[in-house]
DNA sequence: TAAAAATGTAAAGTTTACTTGTCTTTTTGG
DNA sequence: CCAAAAAGACAAGTAAACTTTACATTTTTA
């Protein structure tokens, strides 16, 4: 799966750290999810969804590997 | 969070062992995401969206407490 | 151009998603 | 009515998300 968390954040003029404590998770998550080491919980995508005044689909996507 | 995968799956005329078996999960995953013992990945939570042809948003919702 | 802010990375620990197996209960169709 | 299919539930184990801490590197800004 892959996301675009990194280019709506920059839209939202929001750092790592920033989106994290909005969202309730660690900065080191943050980072993670955008260097796509780990699949978030639907409850994160949701969220950043939300804030961002996205849909989940528009932020994460399916590949063939998944 | 909540979620009307049930509805979902009813609407396309599949079991919990269907559904499982075309997203790559076990029975018992639907059963507990049905449920709501657990919260998917967003991996799962895409897949179900596409093979209902829905969006996440529309299967998945935040609630107050997440 | 130095200091500050932001990002990257990594290890160890906790929590939770997910599996496998099994049993019980409910629903469905003949 | 009854058997078979489907759903519900539970326990134990594994895998992965997420936290905390810590430090190094890159980017931004004064």
């Amino acid at each position: 799966m892959k996301n675009n968390v990194k280019v709506q954040r920059a839209i939202a003029n929001l750092t790592q750290a920033e989106l994290a404590e909005k969202i309730g998770v660690s900065r080191q998550t943050i980072n993670a999810i955008e260097a796509g080491k780990y699949v978030p919980s639907t409850v994160l995508a949701l969220k950043m969804a939300k804030l961002f005044e996205k849909s989940v689909n528009e932020i994460f996507e399916l590949e063939a590997t998944d």
